[in-house]
DNA sequence: TACGATCGTTGATTCCGGTTCAACGATGGG
DNA sequence: CCCATCGTTGAACCGGAATCAACGATCGTA
């Protein structure tokens, strides 16, 4: 960048005079003093080494060096206000094209609700809803094919707002194995049994949540096989190589007479909702997360 | 001009980062603290309503709003270099075209040796000499068709150098006139004789200069008639309608055997010089009127 | 795994320059 | 001739640009 850069003040200052012709004028439209502007053109001229302006006590020109000045300045200028508002409009602005996805059909409904709000609220912003699969859930964010994904977290490296779905959690265990006889277990049970593992494109944070190494109370928790999809996961459990702390949606929908679920009294509840890119926190997203949030608010008890 | 305008730093500082993606090196660039990097990145992210780089503790690179930004602002910033460039060169730089006139051919000498030396210093900068009448020598100088002028002073509302030129006044007199017996007069005769006028298009204050309403002690100075071209003036003088304080080089450039010239011995001596618009000040004129002046210096007796 | 090195962030503090203010000078009209 | 209108000038003021130092996060390494 040049050493001849201007301030804005100075560009703002030249081009208004250079338009009116009139020093109080130009410090109106400025909300300034005339002898502001008289001490910036001044320097200005003191920087350029020739009058911009030629004046007498009651008329204002522009000279030559002044006139072109103004004739290259002003589109500039015009053309960067232009850009800066066009990059305020893609980023405070909520119009355009926003990509919601969501992963597992049963998670659709919340999203869809949340797309019915937002779509009431912001006519003008034009929303595609996509499904994506585990495998390409993390992708589909950074590389900007979607903008926002339902999900369960934690999900690393990404934004999150407030939990829209919370689940208690169960044991999956083969049908007829012995714990399906207890009414509810505790995660200590863990260390008695292997956990099938998630694949390894799971974020280390999301297994820790899901397939803890350890029980609260300090015991490992050994290691069973590892499953590539949630049905192979699942599949795993009901030949017997493993168990597997589950969210409780799972009883419903994925119905399997090989498997059993056992709820777990002492586990936090799993929780789901939004996450983005934080490099993508645009005010489309906010405005999003706002909707979806208030679309799927739990009504307070006794409250209409 | 719109509300959107950023300041110059923070065009700067957000372009640099955009090129650098590093704070550190950015900071350096610029001569400011990394932490002023992040304050004026943070701002601006804030006034865009989104992020402009996506920045993890080891790497930073722009989003797409940001680079969108940067494309469109890179450009324009450029421009506006440019455009101050051209401008501090048109008036600080020694380049281009001067023209340059005298008006009456006898100041003509002062004149080329001025340009040779102002050639001489700036090679570059192409120098036209012309001539000019009185009667176009204004407006030559009003509309830009020349730069610099050598002229008598005073020259009303016109930026004057140091004097080139100066010369003792006499008084014209018809040839034969009882005042050629006299080896000098005073300002005071002027009282007792008509003067010639000059033409309307000539200044008052020249008038003033040149052809006093009063003497030096108040008396009136009766009017004569008056001339359109000096030569038409001094025909008036021959004819006996007046009289006319004039220059001393008169006696030589303007031989006529029906007019006499008479040492005015208490009239301050004419001065010449370079004038030009004031808002033609570039450093070109600047230039030439400091040529003009070391080229026609007095060499002061004694040195060499 | 703890440590050091590298980087960006943050909030209190400092200080420079953008801006005001008021007095002044110049010019033209009634 | 005086007043009204405009632009200029220099000193004083104040807000925001920039610093500073402490902090947190991340990665490589012994």
């Amino acid at each position: 960048m040049g050493r001849g850069v201007l301030e804005r003040y100075e560009v703002e200052t030249f081009l208004t005079l250079a338009e009116e012709l009139h020093f109080g004028r130009t410090a109106e439209r400025l909300g300034v003093t005339t002898g502001r502007i008289s001490h910036v053109v001044k320097k200005l001229e003191r920087r350029i080494g020739a009058p911009l302006f030629a004046r007498t006590s009651r008329v204002v020109q522009l000279t030559a060096i002044g006139r072109q000045l103004a004739d290259d300045l002003a589109p500039l200028v015009t053309g960067m206000d232009e850009a800066v508002r066009r990059a305020v409009e893609a980023g405070r602005g909520v119009t355009g094209r926003l990509r919601v996805a969501f992963l597992g059909e049963w998670t659709a409904p919340v999203l869809l609700k949340a797309v019915a709000l937002f779509t009431e609220r912001h006519p003008e912003c034009q929303v595609e809803v996509h499904e994506v699969q585990l495998y390409n859930s993390r992708p589909s964010l950074e590389d900007g094919s979607i903008d926002l994904l339902i999900a369960a977290y934690p999900f690393d490296g990404m934004a999150c707002g407030p939990p829209l779905l919370t689940e208690r959690r169960v044991l999956a265990v083969p049908a007829g194995h012995p714990l399906t006889r207890a009414a509810s277990v505790s995660l200590e049970i863990l260390a008695d049994h292997p956990v099938v593992q998630y694949p390894a494109v799971t974020s280390a944070e999301f297994k820790r949540d899901r397939t803890p190494e350890h029980t609260p109370s300090g015991r490992p928790v050994p290691k069973g096989p590892t499953g590539n999809t949630f049905s192979e996961m699942l599949t795993l459990v009901a030949l017997g190589r493993g168990v597997l702390p589950v969210g409780e949606h799972t009883r419903t929908y994925y119905p399997r007479p090989d498997v059993a679920y056992v709820p777990i009294h002492d586990a936090p509840p799993i929780r789901r909702g939004l996450v983005w890119r934080e490099a993508n926190t645009t005010a489309r997203v906010r405005e999003f997360v706002r909707a979806a949030t208030d679309a799927n608010a739990v009504r307070p008890a006794g409250r209409e």
